[in-house]
DNA sequence: CCTGACTCA
DNA sequence: CATTTGAGTCAGG
């Protein structure tokens, strides 16, 4: 029902203010709602019975409600205690733009309901795709033609534009949908006795809401200092390439691939397609200077339009942190994604290396390719391997000229430090905890221990001082990880340099040696096999399809030590109340916290204490650094503060030095 | 294995 | 002509 005389909706508020839960669902003129985008209308449903009202604010025809009645509706929110909302945080930064406050609220995020009661296959949780999967195509139906109306119109990127009549129903429309899938969701839930899951993110979302709120500050400064050097940089680079090549457009792996046939060079990988294929791993085995141009050119490339020149004109930065983003149980990050900022820094020169600092860069970029789950490559010209020393490590200098990091854009605010805090090997740990094995659970309760020397230990029995041992413990980490992750044999052949069939007989050796893993990886993929579905230690529910139970084992792993997340963010957060200090970031295994500097010598301890406990008492280990003067440089704070025999040093002195 | 952003075609 | 879509690549865990 259109809400837009005084009569009507006097009475409506007076229904609405007796309930104890309503359904929300604004629209806009814009997404960014820490910009200048502003609702124009705001649909409400009552959940006590199904009707529905859409009260328009700012349509740029038809009727607007008065601002002091619209006041009155927030009035009426405000007293609300539960809001329901389909991919809610987003409603709630506009609505408290208007004047909502929603630290005291219980929120209900019907996507995360959506998300906690689909099967793992299931990627597209948007309401058009999910009100399809759910109720069938004619569902959905309203939906795609109001939004071909809209467009046709040219009111698809301003719904102002649309006149309230035809906006509202729409709205009016996704909140009856909303609603509908809010009661059959919260069925289901109970059914798959997810309500403890269910319990921790709905505490979660007005963490995370505040986190987005909150914001990180950006040094804008240095993201165009950043843009000039590498424009620069990129010149020499296209100077040199074309020179070997001939001009095209570096950015197009067609033209690329092209230009390089062209010169009698093919590529030795190919993508999923049957292409050839021009990524870095490629590159590398092609072993000519024009491949490490090319690589140094597409880097800075990603990093100027992905990195440096989104952030040129905010100077604090608002990403979104999606609770139902993926099916493990993780956090995701977007517009933008913090959670993939570069650690490495780079380098914008021309470098001629000694032969001592060759053989470290093939090292690291067989690293880098391991880390990709790629092969390394046993050697490369010497003038090949001067192209690929651009790639710095995670330390930065910037009194070291021709560098950048683009964790060095992020900054505290005044008063403030940057603090992270990251767990050591949390999936290792976790994925151990599942394994039924008294020594493995005694080895987990000891702090500091080297998990993949104790497992080469333990599955291929060898001795740490044996000349064989590090060979062993990255076969060890490499199948821990592989199993983790749930690789196929011909996937860990590759990580660990061997045939399959070996791949596959130094598994079964590590299986066999460390105790109740077989039976932890046989478990899942019968229990996916028979029931079709597995559940973590938090409860979160997993459906696999029959023969993809090897990924459960991730599923598992990953999703259990991402709920210990959830669970310690959600009392961090609750720890920091209080304080002046504020979680920023949250990063898979570790939180980023701004300090204030009255806080700064008892905080971080605090902060870390809690983050080591956690419901399932698995002993987990936290490192404490502290990012000053930006995230591009860290300082161990554990080390400063307790390892130094020198011993009267304090956080205190470590953060006077400066 | 789990993501999100950018570019090209 | 503008917009959407898939593929490729690469940043993080």
């Amino acid at each position: 029902m259109l809400v837009d005389t005084v009569e009507n909706y006097t009475e409506i508020l007076e229904q609405l203010q007796d309930e104890k839960a309503l359904v929300v669902d604004v629209e806009t003129n814009g997404l960014d709602s820490f910009g200048h985008a502003q609702i124009c209308g705001i649909g409400i449903g009552k959940i006590s019975n199904d009707e529905t009202y859409y009260f328009p604010m700012r349509h740029q025809q038809g009727t607007n409600l008065p601002h002091i009645q619209t006041q009155q509706l927030i009035a009426v929110l405000n007293t609300c205690p539960v809001l329901i909302g389909y991919n809610i945080k987003f409603d709630l930064h506009f609505l408290e733009k208007e004047g909502l406050g929603v630290q005291k609220k219980r929120l209900e995020d019907v996507i995360v309901m959506v998300r906690l009661t689909e099967p793992t296959q299931v990627r597209d949780l948007d309401l058009t795709s999910t009100l399809k999967r759910s109720y069938g195509e004619s569902a959905a139906q309203y939906d795609i033609e109001t939004k071909k109306y809209l467009r046709s119109n040219k009111w698809n990127k301003d719904f102002s534009l649309a006149p309230p009549d035809v906006l509202g129903e729409y709205c009016e429309k996704d909140v009856h949908w909303t609603r509908r899938l809010y009661r059959d969701r919260l069925g289901l839930i109970h059914k798959s006795q997810q309500e403890a899951v269910w319990e921790l993110e709905v505490s979660l979302t007005p963490v995370l809401y505040a986190m987005e709120n909150r914001g990180i500050s950006v040094d804008t400064e240095y993201a165009q200092t950043a843009i000039e050097k590498i424009l620069s940089r990129k010149e020499e680079l296209k100077e040199k390439i074309y020179a070997i090549v001939g001009e095209f457009n570096i950015n197009s792996t067609q033209q690329l691939g092209a230009a390089l046939n062209e010169q009698g060079i093919f590529s030795p990988e190919s993508t999923p397609k049957g292409a050839q294929s021009w990524g870095e791993a490629a590159l590398v085995k092609i072993d000519h200077p024009v491949a490490g141009y090319i690589r140094q050119y597409r880097t800075l490339e990603k990093l100027r339009s992905t990195y440096l020149e989104p952030h040129l004109e905010e100077s604090v930065i608002h990403t979104g942190f999606c609770n139902w983003g993926t099916v493990t149980g993780r956090l995701s990050s977007r517009e933008p994604n913090l959670q993939n900022i570069p650690r490495n820094h780079f380098k914008l020169t021309d470098i001629k290396l000694t032969e001592e600092e060759r053989l470290e860069v093939l090292q690291r970029v067989n690293a880098i390719l391991a880390a990709k789950g790629d092969a390394g490559v046993e050697e490369l010209k010497p003038e090949v391997l001067d192209t690929w020393s651009f790639i710095g490590d995670e330390s930065y200098d910037e009194s070291v000229g021709n560098q950048i990091a683009i964790r060095r854009l992020f900054k505290p605010r005044e008063n403030y430090y940057l603090v992270g805090f990251d767990y050591s090997q949390m999936e290792v740990r976790v994925f151990l905890s599942y394994l039924q094995n008294e020594e493995i659970q005694n080895l987990l309760r000891k702090t500091d221990v080297d998990f993949h020397g104790e497992a080469a230990k333990l599955a291929f029995g060898v001795e740490e001082d044996s000349s064989e041992f590090k060979f062993y413990r990255q076969m060890a980490k490499a199948i821990t990880f592989g199993t983790i992750y749930g690789i196929g044999n011909k996937k860990l052949a590759i990580q660990l340099g061997t045939t399959p069939r070996e791949a596959g007989q130094y598994k079964r050796r590590y299986f066999e040696g460390l105790k109740g893993s077989k039976g932890f990886f046989d478990s899942v993929v019968k229990t996916v096999e028979t029931r079709g579905w597995i559940k973590n230690r938090y409860g979160r529910v997993y459906r696999i399809p029959a023969d993809m139970g090897y990924k459960g084992i991730n599923y598992l792993v990953q999703g259990t030590s991402a709920d210990i997340l959830n669970e310690r963010l959600i009392e961090v957060s609750r720890a920091l109340e209080e304080t002046q200090s504020k979680v920023l970031l949250q990063v898979h295994d570790e939180i980023i916290c701004e300090i204030h500097e009255d806080e700064i010598t008892t905080l971080p301890t605090q902060i870390t204490e809690l983050l080591k406990e956690n419901s399932l008492n698995i002993p987990l280990q936290v490192d404490m650094e502290l990012c000053d003067p930006t995230w591009a440089t860290k300082i161990d704070m554990n080390k400063a503060v307790f390892s130094s025999p020198a011993a009267t040093q304090t956080v205190e002195d470590y953060i006077d030095w400066e």
